[in-house]
DNA sequence: CTTAAATAGTTTAAACTTAAACTAATATGA
DNA sequence: TCATATTAGTTTAAGTTTAAACTATTTAAG
């Protein structure tokens, strides 16, 4: 009894990779969030900000992609950016449905102080692994995100 | 100018291993989630079931632990699952203080009918990679979870 | 032009999440 | 014993997250 087929082994299998990859994600995020210590920023309002000042100003839906969340999510977040004058919200003229959310003097401050420390908490964590293993580790994880993604079955 | 130092670009080869790992998460769990499409569980109310379903009746730190979440969080969703009779807490005799949270059978049933599609979902996801590559994405991801972290440096 | 559809953002309700303060039960140690 | 500390769980406050209903603006179709 209890016997198992192979494709019990194999779904096993793709289950173990799936929980590394669930904890390795986890363990790098932890190690990027310390550079949010004392600073009093949540970790999504450090996305927002950490956006922002890699891409400069964007409207309310581009972050909304850029961060994988709704409309009403960065509503609320950049609602409690702005009460703390981290972020300014400015009305497009040419499109006035469009709100462009810009960093403050006091939110680049903010950003450009945090930023270094958490490029170096990633890479610092990732340094577990040698560069041609990140390298390995990358590609492997882009064939994931679709990159090589022939359709089979029906996916219900 | 904007010179970039050696450790500048292995700093930025360290952030795009990441942000692809942090997809690739992102993505799988994506397809995890797809089994509970019309059955009215949020994916954290899942992660309950399922652990309970794996492991047997836990107490409420323990399933902390496996949901790496806090002690209020716990309490908050097993009432939300309590509620609609979908669990069952009963208190411990030998240390009153801990909570076991059973499945009910209606809780019971609920996993059962979900938990292969959570599975398979998942390694249909995966296999966009062949055994060898899972293997290969295993192992680096259990180097970054530490097990083969040989300290160096002081980690603070 | 005028209606209909699509888009950008807000609001609401329900649930999740954390940290911190709290209660109750247990363990430790003088 | 009795005071102290630890542990398990709850509660609260603040923030995040989603889906759905809503407003305002723009675009497309007739």
């Amino acid at each position: 009894m209890k016997m198992r087929t192979p494709n019990h082994r194999k779904n096993q299998k793709a289950l173990d990779a799936f929980a590394s990859l669930w904890r390795a994600s986890e363990s790098l995020g932890v190690s990027a969030r310390r550079s949010l210590k004392g600073k009093d920023l949540t970790s999504c309002q450090f996305g927002v900000l950490e956006v922002l000042y890699r891409l400069g100003p964007l409207c309310q839906y581009e972050l909304g992609d850029n961060l994988s969340c709704t409309g009403g999510n960065v509503t609320v977040v950049v609602d409690n950016l702005e009460k703390r004058g981290i972020v300014r919200r400015e009305r497009c003229c040419e499109d006035r449905r469009q709100i462009y959310v810009h960093l403050t003097k006091t939110g680049r401050g903010l950003i450009s102080q945090i930023f270094p420390k958490h490029v170096s908490g990633i890479a610092q964590a990732m340094a577990q692994l040698t560069r041609q293993e990140q390298k390995i580790l990358e590609r492997l994880c882009q064939k994931l995100n679709g990159r090589n993604a022939k359709p089979k079955g029906n996916g219900a």
